[in-house]
DNA sequence: CCGACATGCAA
DNA sequence: TATTGCATGTCGG
């Protein structure tokens, strides 16, 4: 037998509210509710062994029985501000635990509780319905428990109540107990009843006569007599409440009861959110979950050639399969798992050479249905794949349906989507090194490597109907993966620097660096740690007394911009910001870049990352080839040293204001669609809307000043962040912003539209579809809050911007190979190309950024680029 | 030796 | 107290 739970809500998180006394979490965030909420519904599950659970919310919104009665539930008080808040956050809880809330706007959590128990009761199953409120106790049968709770901080009681208990209690059936409300009233759902009539009376009454029909038939014979009078005079008051009282059963829902199955309720998720909530007890309940590691039955080891052979030869059309491809140390090998079989490893030894197995491995990917695999890109310099092959990045998945985790292993995705807890890659390393793995534990070792072979192809189910389901599918199948090949051709190809002209810059920043510090010392009248913030800070504030002494959480704030202020006051302070210039460029860029350039092809073959960023962007590492400086003059001359190589130039393309230009597009604001079509110098134009001056008169201080609240806009405005940006007061940063929205009133619009999107759906989305939570908005602390909101206006702003250049970016590197072309895409930096060309494709490759940078997207204003043309990095400008 | 912090580079 | 990143050096556990 079955058994399904369902929770009334609000009643229970009410009953949570009042029950225990006010918690709150470091950010400010109330906890108490949702903390004696859980406790109540952990201990309900301790206690029954349920197969389902589900929790009912009412909405906000009026129901049939305000329609019938106006005053309906007139005289509740309002929720305290401190429950309220909680309302959302214990739904993001249930959320996380893969726990479903059913609401629907026209019913009470009640009518969905009445409707849902009869409904599976119906069915077969046993099902209890939590709740403190006693309405509910006309819904218990023999098969439908109600259960309500009493809760206190030491623990919880719960009265139950079958059919029996009910008529134990009040003498009557649950069907009877309708009437008996309709008699007794019920002031805090502001049903009428009949007056003189509470619950003894009432109770009496029906135990009697069964009905208030019945009860009416007769009233002459009731007692006492100011019962039998009321009854008469209020008789059709009495038939009113008692629809009223009535819980429907026939609601219309779209509910399957399987989405209610218990999962993994302790998941990463899950725990992330308490352990900000705090609610350490609940948290305690993960340790026992981490004890039911799975540790899946075995792996096949395949050493032996034929066998191997056959295993791979096998794989057709109708698999799903999971690949992972391992070479590293002299060691390589290939995990291999169909689906709902047991997972198999391969070793590139004896006749199994590497050169066989890596195509053979391929071969098999390429028959396959499916296949699947987690992290798809450094497999691809051992298996020779591309676009075309479908294959089914699992961590990509993982990626778009949550892009705010910090890794996206095997072991997360097994967590997160198939509920199962499995030993980490770390788990397995603490076991034994690899070369032991190799040596004497081949099988275990191929234990370990199948993990990244079996979880993909087990998980592939869940993450395709997650990606449908978010509306997620085609931004994963046409931007995402074929981006994945894109990006392993540029790490390949790499970007050729003069190793020697970078020393060079080197030892001359190394000249002037040691020149500072002698006079930086002898300012100081000491020598220390320059570099230290701690030391600068004591000899510039304390020795030297230098004004407008800032604090961090440490000590003394030493930044730029501080020390900027400080210049005209001690002659030490322009050498010192002169030598943080220079250390930052001698080592972060010479000496840090240098440790890249590989030895074999004088190149750096940096790594871009894809499921990294909150937004959808792209990041760049080892080394981060997104930040070379190009401000300042002397930071720019490192570009001199990334080269083309012979027979070659490099052409770069660049988005004209992106993220302007899609915010244009997305607010539909006809003013700034208007002036980008009349290609006008948008900051100028701006200036001259926001200023009131002609566009022909507008000062460069004004143009400026309206580029940096452009710039603002498109970061989720802060009147304060504005006016430091630009050095004015937050009264005049407020007025430019004014000023700016009666400009442009569609961009306020949109903006305030963003927010409240995020707010009520929990994430921000992108033209594309792409995702990015905001948690943020939950919290009741506002800095907190507001940093959300800022998040909500710039994601779908900085997120679409991201899919545009990824589209154009497959699309160029498909033309590039389809047209067997040399010419290499090598950089991405957000809004911008650079392509490593060969002297006689630079037309073609340029028509080719023109074409496909423009219309990788058609908005409702035309996308720009400028294109540039240089013998190294630095004369493209 | 690792993590937190401060700092500064880019779009 | 403006969005998104990454790398560096210091310093303390």
């Amino acid at each position: 037998m079955s058994k399904v739970i369902l929770i009334d809500g609000h009643s229970i998180l009410n009953r949570a509210y009042y029950g225990i006394p006010l918690l709150s979490n470091a950010e400010g965030l109330h906890t108490n509710a949702v903390y004696g909420f859980l406790n109540i519904m952990f201990k309900i599950l301790d206690e029954e062994k349920a197969d389902y659970l589900a929790v009912a919310f009412d909405v906000h919104a009026p129901t049939f029985r305000h329609e019938m009665f106006e005053a309906y539930k007139g005289t509740r008080k309002p929720m305290p501000e401190e429950l309220r808040e909680q309302v959302p956050v214990i739904k993001e809880v249930l959320h996380a635990m893969q726990i479903p809330t059913l609401e629907h706007a026209g019913y009470e959590a009640d009518d969905i509780l009445g409707t849902l128990g009869k409904a599976y009761e119906a069915a077969g199953y046993d099902v209890s319905i939590i709740s403190g409120d006693r309405d509910l106790l006309q819904l218990a049968t023999d098969k439908i428990k109600i259960r309500i709770p009493k809760t206190k901080m030491s623990g919880t009681e719960i009265e139950d109540y079958y059919a029996a208990d009910v008529f134990e209690k009040y003498q009557v059936t649950p069907t009877e107990f309708i009437d008996m409300k309709a008699l007794m009233g019920d002031t805090s759902d502001n049903i009428p009843g009949v007056p003189g009539i509470g619950e003894k009376t009432a109770s009496k009454i029906i135990s009697t006569w069964h009905s208030i029909e019945e009860a009416h038939a007769h009233a002459a014979e009731l007692k006492p007599k100011k019962a039998s009078e009321n009854l008469v005079t209020y008789y059709e008051q009495a038939q009113f409440s008692k629809v009223l009282a009535t819980i429907k059963t026939d609601c219309v829902l779209d509910f399957k009861l399987e989405d209610a199955a218990i999962g993994q309720m302790m998941n990463d998720a899950s725990y992330a959110l308490l352990k900000r909530l705090e609610l350490k007890n609940i948290l305690k309940r993960f340790d026992s979950v981490a004890e039911t590691t799975v540790n899946y039955q075995t792996v096949k080891v395949l050493d032996d050639f034929a066998a191997a052979v056959s295993w791979l030869e096998g794989i057709g059309e109708t698999d799903q399969l999971g690949l992972y491809y391992f070479s590293e140390d002299d060691f390589e090998g290939l995990a291999a798992c169909k689906a709902d079989n047991v997972p198999v490893y391969i070793p590139a030894e004896g006749m199994m050479t590497a050169a066989v197995l890596r195509e053979m491995a391929a071969a098999a990917a390429k028959r396959a249905g499916v296949c699947c695999m987690i992290d798809v890109k450094p497999q691809l310099y051992w298996l020779e794949l591309s676009e075309e092959d479908g294959i089914f990045d699992a961590a990509i998945a993982a990626y778009l349906i949550n892009p705010l985790k910090d890794s996206y292993t095997y072991d997360g995705i097994a967590q997160d989507f198939l509920g199962m807890t499995v030993p980490s890659r770390a788990d397995w390393m603490k076991k034994m090194t690899l070369t032991e793995a190799s040596e004497k534990e081949k099988e275990s070792f191929g234990h370990y490597l199948a993990y990244s072979a079996m979880i993909p192809v087990q998980a592939y189910g869940t993450l395709k109907k997650w990606l449908e389901e978010t509306g997620m599918d085609r931004l994963f199948d046409e931007i995402e993966m074929p981006l994945v090949y894109a990006l392993y051709d540029m790490e390949k190809a790499g970007i050729a620097v003069e190793k020697d002209a970078l020393a060079e810059y080197g030892s001359r920043l190394t000249g002037r660096i040691d020149e500072l510090e002698k006079n930086i010392y002898e300012l100081a009248g000491e020598s220390f740690n320059i570099n230290s913030p701690k030391q600068l800070g004591i000899i510039l504030f304390e020795k030297l007394g230098l004004p407008f002494a800032k604090k961090t959480k440490t000590g003394y704030s030493t930044s730029a911009d501080i020390l900027e202020k400080l210049r005209t006051y001690d002659p030490i302070v322009g050498q010192i910001l002169e030598y943080r210039q220079l250390t930052k460029l001698k080592s972060t860029y010479a000496d840090g870049l240098a440790g890249y350039i590989r030895p074999d092809d004088q190149r750096i073959h940096g790594k871009f990352n894809q499921t990294i960023t909150a937004t959808g962007r792209i990041s760049s590492t080892e080394p981060n080839l997104q930040n070379i400086p190009v401000r300042m003059e002397l930071g720019r001359l490192i570009r001199k040293v990334f080269v083309p190589k012979e027979d070659c130039i490099f052409v770069n393309a660049d988005y004209s204001q992106i993220e302007l230009r899609v915010l244009a597009h997305m607010a539909g604001d006809e003013h700034l669609i208007r002036a980008y079509k009349e290609a006008q110098d948008i900051h100028r134009m701006t200036a001259s809307q926001v200023f009131h001056t002609p566009f022909d008169e507008v000062t460069p201080a004004q143009r400026s000043n309206a580029k940096a609240v452009n710039f603002g806009i498109v970061y989720g405005i802060s009147s304060f962040g504005l006016s430091q940006d630009l050095s004015i007061t937050k009264k005049e940063a407020e007025n430019y912003i004014q000023q700016y929205f009666r400009t442009y009133p569609g961009i306020k619009a949109f903006l305030d539209r963003s927010v409240e999107a995020a707010k009520e759906k929990g994430y921000a989305v992108t033209l594309f579809g792409r995702r990015r939570p905001v948690p943020e908005l939950l919290s009741s602390n506002f800095m907190q809050r507001s940093f959300g909101e800022r998040i909500a206006m710039n994601s779908p702003i900085q997120g679409t911007a991201a899919d545009i250049i990824k589209i154009a970016m497959v699309r160029v590197n498909r033309r590039l190979k389809q047209q067997h072309m040399k010419s290499r895409l090598i950089l991405q930096i957000h809004d911008e190309l650079l392509i490593e060309a060969v002297l006689d494709e630079v037309d073609a490759v340029k028509a080719i950024l023109k074409e496909e940078m423009e219309h990788a997207v058609t908005l409702a204003v035309p996308l720009e680029i400028d294109m540039h043309i240089g013998h190294n990095w630095y004369e493209l400008k």
